[in-house]
DNA sequence: AGATTGAATATTGGATACAATTTTGCTTAG
DNA sequence: CTAAGCAAAATTGTATCCAATATTCAATCT
């Protein structure tokens, strides 16, 4: 009888380790924006020396989510409300075309997969895991079309803008307003409606970006 | 009367400068798709140690340029036809909504610009100049949309593909009709026609995707 | 001959040490 | 008391060295 074939998926480097748990904690706000990332401090953190962590920051800034000067280090990086509105747009470009791709490769277990974290995400009582249930819903779906590129470049997007995702869930209606649209969003793609499905995924991120920018424009943006 | 501003462009890294020429070098496939990239050979091109090497290596990582494994080292990304294809498509959807957002704040210069690397591409004879006078005259259009973090995704999408556009602009004709859709968008732009021109640009787009991959299927990808 | 083992070599990942630059904070002149 | 200037500390960038792993290749066995 064969070996069970344990896939040893070998340790990851020091550098990856730190990478991921510093965009973790960048893009749910953790760090604050324009927090600097101190090498030193961040090292005695996971208990290496500079050089890892210098490559994790290294990393970060192609991601963009730090900006670093020479000799003065990398703070995390601030967005403005016109900066944070150009990624909505782009987000509101490319992912109906995703969705419409995806729509006639959906197979069942996609379908109850994404029903399942829609649901989760409308019994979910504590507001900090909607974010992830919100991505992990339009991930399932998304991820049907196959188009791995398109969807890296969506998640960067989505990094870019998760904290201000999140604090717009937590507006007044934002969370029952994008439960309204999920549960129509699920519902045109078990129609295999591709153009509505599109339509209004256009919708959901436009209307999103519209509520957060009057609301931080009240707020004094 | 106050000093002469000098711009003191800080000498940049070296791992900036390890970066940027590697980064170059495999965009333009100087290194060819699969080489190994080995840090003590980079190392001693630039008479550096290989501490900037990996630093350049990871930030091409993170840019899709390159794939590596720990302990095995990095080699240049391979792009299969279908990759290509997607990102093709990529541009395609992308690309027609920055230039109609851009049409209307094109100013004079803008057009004169445009015009300018629009005739360069055409009388140009070396066609290793192709395909940067090509990527010159889009961007100089696109620049005037604003939208940065849409430029930056192009230009991304842009470097991956590079190689691959290059040898499509000297297939058969395929000189002479991305010639021709360029003159019909610069022309478009200039009578403020953002839809004709964002139908152009998608047309082109998709016409070079076409083009390339009838090729490639054609001597047996 | 072909497969297998194991030492030698090559290569990458990370730690420590040093150089370049910025930031801090004290001192002092006005 | 405030501003300028300089020394000390802090911080980043790079070089050198060691550890971990992979690759090569000769020796051996079937």
């Amino acid at each position: 009888m064969p070996l069970e074939s344990v896939d040893i998926s070998q340790t990851a480097s020091a550098a990856s380790i730190i990478f991921e748990a510093l965009k973790k904690a960048i893009i749910e706000g953790e760090i604050k924006e324009a927090a600097p990332l101190r090498q030193d401090e961040i090292a005695k953190m996971f208990n290496t020396s500079r050089i890892p962590v210098r490559e994790a920051i290294l990393r970060l800034e192609e991601h963009g989510l730090v900006k670093s000067q020479r000799y003065k280090g990398a703070v995390v990086s601030t967005l403005s409300s016109k900066e944070a509105s150009e990624i909505f747009d782009f987000r509101a470009v490319l992912e109906p075309h995703v969705i419409r791709a995806a729509v006639q490769k959906m197979t069942p277990a996609t379908l109850a997969k994404a029903r399942a974290y829609c649901e989760a995400f409308y019994t979910e009582a504590d507001p900090m895991k909607w974010g992830d249930l919100n991505r992990q819903f339009h991930a399932t779906l998304y991820n049907a079309s196959g188009l791995a590129y398109h969807l890296e470049a969506i998640d960067g997007a989505l990094n870019r803008i998760d904290r201000y995702l999140r604090a717009q869930l937590v507006l007044s209606d934002g969370m029952a307003r994008a439960n309204d649209e999920h549960m129509q969003i699920q519902a045109a793609c078990e129609r295999r409606d591709a153009d509505r499905a599109a339509e209004l995924t256009e919708r959901h991120i436009l209307g999103a970006r519209d509520s957060l920018l009057t609301h931080l424009s009240s707020i004094g943006g």
